[in-house]
DNA sequence: GAACGAAGTGGAACGTGTTGCTGTCGGACC
DNA sequence: GGTCCGACAGCAACACGTTCCACTTCGTTC
């Protein structure tokens, strides 16, 4: 997000770094243009200023490509999300308050959250590091929600609370797929969310 | 199932629905024998005996396809599930119960679920029809589930039921999906699913 | 500065989902 | 019987993900 970021995954030379990071700028440009299906390998060596064959050097395959892509959308909203206070009374009040504000969000950019939902939903096994990038993230953002404010240090999530946050980053990314599938409205699919984390969370 | 099925989906003629069968057919065929990948549209077509266009003429995408196949499978499961009472003292216990049945089921055709998942998870909205027989096939399961036993005439699932019921086809399908792409283990997904359980039906 | 190897370029080629076209067949209607 | 029409067969063609290959560039090593 600024300058330079040094600690940006230990690639070799600057050049690399770069090129890493105007392949998922090109990728992240076309999502948010005209969804999963425009993300296309062509098209983003095309805007990234790299040969097709270097893309798949990068990125083995679209879905690994886009998956990365949404890692980093996630990193960067876990990072944002977990370094505040979460307002309201009760854990079911605040993850709701965090899960609204980030589908509010991902509902400004459907056609991003699309490509991102569709790339994660579609990925195998051999996606299986980037996809856990993106599962700690989720987990991250639930549980300090439940938690209400910053961890103390030296204070993690039990495991229970995690057990929760994964299950509520379930019900999250059906509610997610049925939305972007066309499925279901923003409306309902709000509605559904606050009916699953009442029950999931009777404080 | 049974030699004539009357009630079949209205289509005029008899070869029709004859087609349509052995098109169905040769997609289970096919996605338990090599999954997903293996259901080739060319493929199908050959080993239904039909052409090309044709198949697309009863089934407008390959996504199509595997999700009226897997409409059939929920259909036939829900009605063998439903018609039986289910053992257990609590509905968590019946719940789980019946998602364990069925979980082992999926995982002895390891390629047809992922086959049937994956189509699942990558349609969109020109699918709804057929991904909401789907749901409700999945909905009627879990609330037979809930209750125990067949429902009496007139007493339909509450709607507080089947909210919660959707809940649960939530995480299960998000556990699926794990499975399926080879994130979790069986024994992971089944653990998995035994804490959301319980967390969600605390009776 | 010459040689080497890794990384990148440019582009052809392949596989599979999807579309479209042309001809054939079988039943409905006169 | 002849005609018409819709469904189907057979097949070519296109799009896009992916692979592969020959060539170039650039940094490193002697």
């Amino acid at each position: 997000m600024t300058i330079a970021n040094p600690a940006a995954d230990e690639l070799g030379s600057a050049a690399q770094r770069d090129r890493r990071k105007r392949i998922l700028d090109a990728t992240y440009d076309l999502a948010k243009a005209g969804g999963f299906d425009a993300v296309q390998m062509r098209a983003v060596a095309e805007q990234a200023d790299v040969a097709l064959g270097t893309l798949y050097r990068y990125f083995p395959s679209k879905i690994h490509l886009l998956v990365s892509a949404l890692g980093r959308q996630f990193d960067e909203a876990a990072q944002r999300v977990t370094t505040r206070e979460v307002p309201g009374d009760t854990s079911a009040d605040r993850v709701l308050h965090v899960l609204r504000r980030m589908s509010r969000g991902m509902q400004g950019d459907p056609q991003l959250t699309e490509a991102l939902t569709r790339a994660f939903m579609f990925a195998d096994s051999s996606v299986a590091a980037e996809i856990h990038v993106v599962g700690m993230s989720m987990t991250a953002i639930v549980t300090h929600a439940m938690r209400g404010g910053p961890a103390a240090p030296g204070q993690e999530a039990s495991e229970q609370d995690v057990a929760v946050a994964r299950v509520i980053g379930d019900v999250w990314l059906s509610a997610l797929v049925s939305w972007v599938t066309g499925r279901s409205s923003a409306a309902e699919t709000a509605q559904h969310m606050e009916t699953a984390i009442h029950l999931i969370l009777r404080d």
